[in-house]
DNA sequence: TCGCTATTTAGATAGATATCTATTTAGACT
DNA sequence: AGTCTAAATAGATATCTATCTAAATAGCGA
């Protein structure tokens, strides 16, 4: 398991945890003091098992403690794993990395779709579509050549007739440049 | 609906969308730029209705924004919804508020529990128990008033026979002090 | 206007889970 | 040992929901 998969489901039973109204409270109240089960209950007016349920569930998370006095057992709130998990949530972002999901999926889906015998069938209408296929075509070209535009043409018109507008998109979507009828990649 | 209780359902209905592996996934992905439900779809390996059903589930909780191109809609991420609730969360404390639970109810059952024509049956052994009937008894003394160890015997004679293991409770618990043979309430 | 594309809605199904009652476990007091 | 108390476990049930397929909607291009 991946260090990425690792912080996914440790925020996932985070969320899971405090996604239920009960366990919600249960939380808000221990914030305020330690309490013991029976006293959770009739504050939440449930039954014991329930709140047993709902504790076990949130110790499991690292949420709460517990400790034995007698036969009570004491429930606190784990401040701590609340600051964390405040934390994690700005970081989200890194939950979209390469090893949670096949981030090359669409880009393969769309070549796979818009492509046959190594041509390209028509130019998409959709914008998100047409991206992939120009990021595609711009990898066509050498980062460190500079082209004519007859050579441009030539190298596009491989996988399509309509070179000229998809040269004209190459540069609109500033994945190439072009200065004195010179043309280079970008990016 | 009172300002806690909005509270409340608003962090529930946060909780609750992200508390599902796709949507979480989904989060993470906008959090990298905008996506259209296709490419979602393809990202997760679902079902593009599958993928809608989330977005709007996550739209409706704020978390995303939806516009429109052409026909596809693209979703991108409500950043700042995420930073609110990272912020929400270090103030769960306040759930807890009394009208969101009976904050009496616990009291209510203890008393309810160990007395009978106002008199204790008897003296509760789990801690929790004791400190109710203890602040029950604290509070028949007058915050102003010194009381020599007779009188207190006198007033907690009145609910139980063993006045004097329950006077030195209410000392040990801190809800009285005691000085040169006079004793008077504290807190 | 017709057909194509992207999305949403409707409806069905399988799996998860919050809650309850009844039972079991375990500690404390006599 | 036996009784009482607090909590946990087992098992049942009803609700919720993530996912799918099929159908409906809506924009766009020919």
């Amino acid at each position: 398991m991946t260090r990425l998969e690792r912080d996914l489901s440790n925020m996932l039973s985070f969320f899971k945890a405090l996604s239920d109204e009960s366990r919600l409270k249960i939380v808000g109240i221990l914030a305020s003091g330690d309490r013991s089960v029976e006293e959770l209950a009739s504050l939440l007016e449930l039954r014991a098992p329930t709140v047993s349920h709902h504790l076990s569930r949130l110790k499991k998370t690292g949420l709460v403690h517990m400790s034995t006095e007698g036969n009570t057992h004491i429930y606190r709130l784990n401040v701590e794993s609340l600051r964390t998990l405040s934390k994690q949530i700005l970081s989200v972002e890194k939950l979209s990395a390469d090893d949670l999901v096949d981030s090359e999926a669409w880009e393969k889906k769309v070549m796979n779709d818009f492509f046959e015998d190594s041509r390209l069938k028509v130019i998409p209408a959709s914008r998100k579509k047409r991206e992939v296929i120009l990021r595609f075509l711009a990898e066509q070209f050498d980062r460190k050549q500079k082209y004519s535009e007859k050579e441009v043409n030539q190298i596009i018109g491989r996988y399509h007739e309509d070179f000229a507008t998809l040269r004209r998109e190459l540069v609109g979507a500033s994945l190439m440049k072009r200065k004195a009828g010179e043309y280079w990649r970008v990016k």
